[in-house]
DNA sequence: CGCCTGACAGACT
DNA sequence: TAGTCTGCCAGGC
């Protein structure tokens, strides 16, 4: 985990994983609400871009993360829409039947506590 | 150091 | 509601 006083000093990145590694299970956050998060220092199209690069094995549950139409990663992300899938549903998701995610129900409206903690 | 690409979002049609 | 076009910016080459 990255400490708070390091993610000032590192890049962009940095501040994305921690705030994606903070998105609590069976909730969903938006680029834009991440951008947003962080005030404005990036677009959203950064953040997706930060996601890409973004090393496996923190922890970091960058399937948690969707686009703002709910829609999932391409499949070359986590090797398939379905794994991504799945391991939302784990955590509760629910799906429309279009495959996309339930957002209403889902998406991260209480994050407002995180930028205290952060 | 400059050019190209992209896990998006918003406005328009 | 969905498909298309445009805009901004950080990373990779």
């Amino acid at each position: 985990m990255l400490d708070k006083n390091e993610n000032q000093n590192s890049s962009l990145a940095a501040k994305v994983y921690e705030i994606v590694a903070r998105v609590p299970a069976g909730k969903v956050a938006t680029y834009g609400q991440i951008a947003e998060m962080m005030e404005i220092e990036l677009d959203a199209r950064d953040v997706g871009h930060v996601m890409h690069h973004a090393p496996a094995g923190r922890g970091l549950p960058c399937h948690r993360v969707v686009n703002k139409t709910g829609m999932l990663a391409p499949d070359y992300v986590f090797g398939g829409q379905e794994i991504q899938r799945s391991m939302l549903e784990a955590e509760g998701i629910t799906f429309l039947s279009d495959g996309r995610i339930q957002m209403e129900r889902h998406l991260w409206g209480d994050y407002e506590q995180l930028l205290l903690d952060l």
